[in-house]
DNA sequence: GAGACGCTTCGGCCCGCGCCGCAGCGTCGC
DNA sequence: GCGACGCTGCGGCGCGGGCCGAAGCGTCTC
């Protein structure tokens, strides 16, 4: 009789929802986009809507992701900073699998990437530029989010962004609260906007 | 077309080789064990021989674990600390998944314990140990491992560990190289006697 | 209101892969 | 040398689960 006999390690079950190709697919997706609807996660994984959802059900009830719904749309996030260590640590295991430096490049860069966005957005990066903008009163808070002042809409003007695409719908920019620090920082269109503004 | 075609995550096929509930219990064993021949994972698995080589050649594949081949024997272990960080941050998220204290119990006590004696007894407490024991003339470098001297297995009385089990087949006590404490520490059947006793 | 749109649920198909038993190879014991 | 033993490789079986299309429900627009 076998010593462990048939206990699977708790483990095993996040492992196998993060294995699976379409919802690592997905998993990467969220990690740089920080939250997206489900449609947007479905084309990013290249799967149909109705295949999409089953696999956003089973990350959602692992725990892996956590949904909010708004309006028509679903929008799902990564769950914590705890996930977001888990895919980062596999990862690292991933990258320096067949060693050598030679392909530590694609995939890897696209980890950095998912870094760049997660971790310094969403973290110091995030919180300071959200508390320059108050308190600069080009941003407000308003009922579930915050909004543009006057003075906000000129000053993206200034730095050249064009405020149309960030600022179509309501909700451009909501509070998020950051695991890494403790605070809230910035989400919502306007904030992406602002990061791929930066980054030219 | 989709975005991202076809790409999948490098980290995808990690954690699909984790995933495997079967696979997931080698890795649990090896976890504790340290390191063990392919027959007693096997048994530690609840599969047939046949079957855990496989899964081991897989693991082995995906650079989780390594093979020693020694003597008709082989021993196969976790690969390094990056893969027992990975294990160690999959199973964080595992635990606190559906939330509540209640069946934190059976489960992370487990990880708890395979941190003992990965971390621990492999970290600061194997190294003292073993430098303890040596510089106490307790135990002496052989070949290849240590041996017990008739001060040590006295010792061993003393404590009222008995001897017999921790000592069968040879090479009860060997070094390993810890990751990190980058010093040599112990491992073989000694050892885990040893902390066993410890424990309680 | 009616229609469009986003998402989920349900049935059903089918491929992948985990499992075993048996055979083959290397190692240790006598 | 011969047998026992440990492990791996190879067919073949069977189930789990990923995929889609169609239908159903809720939300927004006009």
């Amino acid at each position: 009789m076998p010593r462990t006999p048939h206990v699977e390690p708790r483990f095993a079950r996040v492992a196998a929802s993060i294995g699976d190709p379409t919802r690592a697919r997905m998993l990467a997706a969220l990690l740089t986009g920080t939250h997206l609807p489900a449609g947007e996660i479905a084309r990013a994984a290249g799967v149909g809507a109705s295949t999409a959802s089953e696999h956003l059900a089973k990350l959602v009830h692992e725990g892996l992701v956590t949904v909010e719904a708004r309006g028509r749309h679903r929008y799902y996030r990564v769950a914590d900073a705890d996930v977001a260590r888990a895919l980062e640590a596999l990862s690292l295991v991933a990258e320096r699998g067949a060693a050598g430096g030679k392909w530590l490049h694609e995939p890897y860069r696209s980890l950095k990437h998912a870094r760049t966005c997660y971790r310094h957005l969403a973290g110091e990066l995030g919180v300071r530029v959200l508390e320059s903008l108050l308190g600069r009163k080009r941003l407000v808070a308003i009922e579930r989010g915050y909004a543009l002042t006057p003075a906000g809409r000129s000053w993206l003007g200034e730095i050249g962004l064009n405020g149309a695409a960030a600022l179509r719908g309501e909700r451009y920019a909501y509070p998020c609260l950051d695991w890494s620090e403790r605070r809230d920082h910035m989400a919502g269109r306007l904030a992406t906007a602002l990061l791929d503004h930066f980054m030219a």
